[in-house]
DNA sequence: AGCACGCCGACT
DNA sequence: GTCGGCGTGCTC
């Protein structure tokens, strides 16, 4: 008998996806499930990556076909079974290849880079080398000398394909080494020497010789009293140098050892006593009933804004900690991770751990760490930190669950909910939804009795709802010529701000606005390599590309007639930033949008400052609707309400009905009333009514009613499929292609699958980082024969496709339409 | 993706 | 008769 691993590789395209058995060899028979491992792959067999997903003992006659692992990475498994069932159900869901999903699992940071150094090989006769490959060998000089690969190349200034080729006839020797992507950090500890540590576990004094100096002694002293210390602290506190330390280890009454250290992901805050904050009845109610719940349910918490759900959630936090399980919370986005993560590690401690992308990837690998050595039980992070290697979870709690955020639009294409639910299940923990806006398949989940359902309707303490008005912009009066800001906002800007008061303002922009055109010939500055108009940023005085990130400078002028002066159009927040200026001179402005808030610390100082009562109106963009909780807020103002309802997605009502509601919430939280202006140019779109009476239920009424006469989810899945080439015509054609194989493979083996295929049509954004777009939409059940079907399609067209440049994806229900 | 195998044109 | 073009197919 021998042991075989199934291997998950990486890097695998599609095409050539799957399971390959490999042989053991005796010395590397210890491996298992979860390791990390090298292998030879394909006829050349070149080492790759992948990642052992089960080990089986095989007839030796069969193993001895088999290829061998030449390499083990991981000295133990990475992860767990529980992960590597969870990475088989991802990969089945999303269409992702197997290691990208294992990918998920673990951070960066633990990734190896290779990298390849070249040698100059013993006895090279430099005189039988051409010019190009001498150049080489001068910069190597001597068998000694070592560079790698890429520095050689620039260095000697020759093709890095010619490096290859000298290593093929035995010029230059590679030698290859690993090294990790991020390195762990260790710190040096003290701790009492084995003597000391008995005389003192037998309760006796610190007895040191007469002789001994001060600062021995207090270093001693130190580690005697207060258990093993960083030699760092040790000296902070002592005033003792390192030489005082030296000598006391030398002494042999303390010894030094090494200790992992972790990169600090948060600053912590002052403590909170959970106890001694009461839920009110309400509330209560809610926390009672979803503690009754049996083991692995699913609830959905709809909750006003203001009515206190954080509370709940800290409250189940601290239960489940109690009953020694650990807990998740999720929420959209990184921004609003400050203010949770202050509050729960103001109630937790260290036990908490952040987890999202803005973290640099070594504090993302400590806090991995910590996790997985149980020394942080709570998690609190965005969609990613679903993946966070917890042990025996209780509880997974996803705030604003209607957003779009918890969906990857990225291959592995998960959705953090479904994923959430999965492990919720496999660890009998409670998953709760949460939101002041569900979305409308978790409130029809709710509706049929798949979520248990809960409901806060009162604002928290003394709070109301605000007063919202609907100004019909059609009639409204502008003070400025071709103005976004209506008389009635204005004259309600100004009030407020009389009061003493802040306001918020709202401008619901989607893209396609603040754009350019030539002022001799109207043509639109567009991005090169996108279909889309180029937005003005004044932060750095550049046209700037917000589907590729191209810019150029504003002043290069008209590319089509060399004008140089241009008109900008539409309402961004700069243009209305100027009209504030020229209409509320006094008013200070703080505008927020992704070009003032570039980091993540840029935010929270803006945050802090408006908070901290140093402006009167904050002006932004979606992200200004967003978690923000100041008492002082008494008007918010929304600028162009329909923008999002003329995208063409069947979600795009709900959307709009839940910016609104997050924004009308953002006023009058404190002791003051609010009051909200809404400004739209369709003030008769059945959404405004119920978004002015803040009304859910009714929407929510509405919206199901619509969607289950078009036949839209709850009451179907949606798969998309895209297409991209470097032309419009392969695109065209690609989706053409696929739209064929489709209908060749429902015909022949899956009639039965109710599906409908609309398409293909170009993609919402034709055109984008150079290359063209196309789409299909098939309404479909999101049932396993399904996917089965997709994968083949997919792995068919790819495998067909493949040398042509012609890629193909697909989502099943996507937040964006491609 | 790599890499080999394989079957047709211009070369020692 | 051989070197080499890139079309086709496989990768444990």
């Amino acid at each position: 008998m021998e042991r075989i691993a199934r291997v998950a590789l990486a890097d695998a395209l599609i095409q050539y996806d799957k399971l390959y058995d490999y042989r053991l060899p005796g010395e590397l028979s210890w491996l298992s499930p979860g390791c990390r491992v090298i292998l030879p792959f394909g006829p050349g067999n070149k080492p790759r990556r992948g990642m052992v997903m089960e080990v089986f003992d095989g007839k030796e006659e069969e193993a001895l076909k088999l290829k061998a692992v030449s390499e083990a990475v991981d000295t133990a498994p990475l992860l767990t079974a529980d992960q590597l069932e969870l990475a088989a159900w991802i990969r089945a869901q999303t269409f992702c290849s197997w290691y990208d999903a294992l990918s998920l699992l673990y951070p960066t940071g633990l990734e190896y880079r290779r990298i390849l150094r070249y040698h100059l090989a013993d006895g090279v006769n430099l005189s039988d080398l051409s010019p190009d490959e001498r150049r080489v060998a001068e910069v190597l000089e001597s068998p000694e000398k070592a560079m790698e690969s890429g520095k050689l190349a620039k260095t000697a200034g020759v093709d890095p394909a010619l490096l290859a080729e000298l290593e093929r006839k035995g010029v230059l020797i590679t030698e290859e080494r690993k090294v990790r992507k991020v390195s762990d950090t260790r710190v040096r500890m003290l701790r009492l020497s084995p003597q000391l540590q008995e005389s003192r576990d037998m309760g006796a004094d610190l007895s040191l010789p007469p002789k001994t100096t001060a600062k021995q002694a207090d270093l001693v002293r130190l580690i005697w009293e207060n258990g093993p210390t960083a030699i760092r602290e040790a000296i902070y506190y002592t005033g003792a140098g390192l030489a005082v330390v030296n000598r006391v280890l030398q002494k042999g009454w303390l010894e030094c050892y090494e200790e992992e250290a972790y990169r600090q992901a948060y600053q912590t805050s002052e403590h909170m006593d959970l106890d001694a904050i009461r839920l009110s009845e309400e509330q209560q109610a809610v926390f009672d009933g979803l503690c009754k719940l049996s083991p692995g349910s699913g609830a959905l918490l709809y909750g006003i804004t203001g009515s206190g759900k954080t509370m709940v959630v800290l409250k189940l936090v601290q239960k489940t900690l109690a009953e020694g399980r650990s807990a998740m919370v999720l929420l959209p986005e990184i921004l609003l991770t400050p203010q949770f993560v202050r509050l729960f590690s103001g109630c937790f401690g260290s036990r908490v751990a952040v987890l999202h992308s803005g973290l640099s990837m070594g504090v993302r690998l400590d806090e991995w760490k910590r996790i997985r050595a149980g020394e942080a039980d709570v998690v609190v992070g965005t969609r990613s930190a679903v993946f966070a290697p917890l042990k025996n979870i209780g509880l997974i709690a996803v705030d604003e669950e209607q957003e779009g955020a918890y969906k990857s639009e990225q291959s592995p294409r998960y959705d953090a909910r479904m994923v959430a639910a999965w492990i919720a299940k496999r660890h009998n923990a409670l998953y709760l939804r949460m939101s002041a806006t569900p979305s409308i398949t978790a409130y029809h989940a709710a509706q049929t009795g798949k979520l248990a359902f809960f409901k806060l309707e009162n604002r928290f303490g003394t709070a109301r709802l605000p007063q919202v008005d609907l100004i019909d912009m059609q009639k409204e009066q502008t003070v400025m010529p071709a103005g976004v800001l209506g008389m009635s906002l204005l004259e309600a800007l100004t009030v407020n701000m009389d009061q003493g008061h802040q306001s918020v303002l709202l401008l619901n922009r989607r893209g396609h606005d603040t754009v350019v055109t030539c002022f001799g010939c109207n043509t639109v500055m567009t991005c090169p390599r996108c279909s889309v108009a180029l937005n003005f940023h004044s932060a750095n005085g550049r046209l700037m590309c917000h589907c590729c990130g191209y810019s150029r400078p504003f002043d290069t002028g008209c590319p089509q007639c060399g004008e140089k002066r241009m008109r900008t159009f539409g309402s961004g927040t700069q243009k209305v930033e100027a009209e504030l200026k020229t209409l509320l001179p006094d008013a200070r402005v703080l505008r927020m949008d992704t070009d003032t808030t570039y980091t993540k610390a840029a935010h929270d100082r803006l945050f802090e400052d408006f908070g901290g009562g140093k402006y009167d109106i904050l002006l932004g963009t979606q992200m200004v609707a967003k978690g923000l909780d100041f008492e002082n807020v008494t008007l918010a103002g929304v600028l162009n309400a329909e923008q999002g309802l003329f995208s063409e997605d069947y979600k795009s009502g709900e959307r709009t009905f839940s910016l609104l509601t997050q924004v009308v919430g953002r006023c009058g939280r404190g002791r003051f009333s609010g009051k909200a202006i809404i400004q739209t140019y369709l003030p008769d779109h059945p959404i405004f009514g119920v978004a002015v009476r803040q009304d859910y239920e009714a929407f929510y009424a509405q919206e199901i009613a619509l969607r289950s006469q078009m036949l839209h989810p709850p009451f179907c899945d949606v798969c998309l499929i895209g297409v991209s080439a470097p032309s419009e015509r392969a695109a065209r054609e690609g989706a053409m292609k696929i739209l064929g194989m489709l209908a060749d493979l429902v015909e022949r083996e899956y009639s039965e699958l109710p599906i409908k295929t609309f398409g293909p049509a170009p993609a919402s954004i034709l055109k984008a980082a150079d290359r063209y777009r196309y789409r299909l939409t098939v309404k479909c059940r999101n049932s396993p024969r399904f996917r089965q079907m997709v994968y083949r399609l997919l792995s068919g067209f790819a495998a067909e496709m493949g040398r042509r440049d012609v890629t193909a994806f697909a989502d099943i229900n996507p937040e964006s339409y491609f």
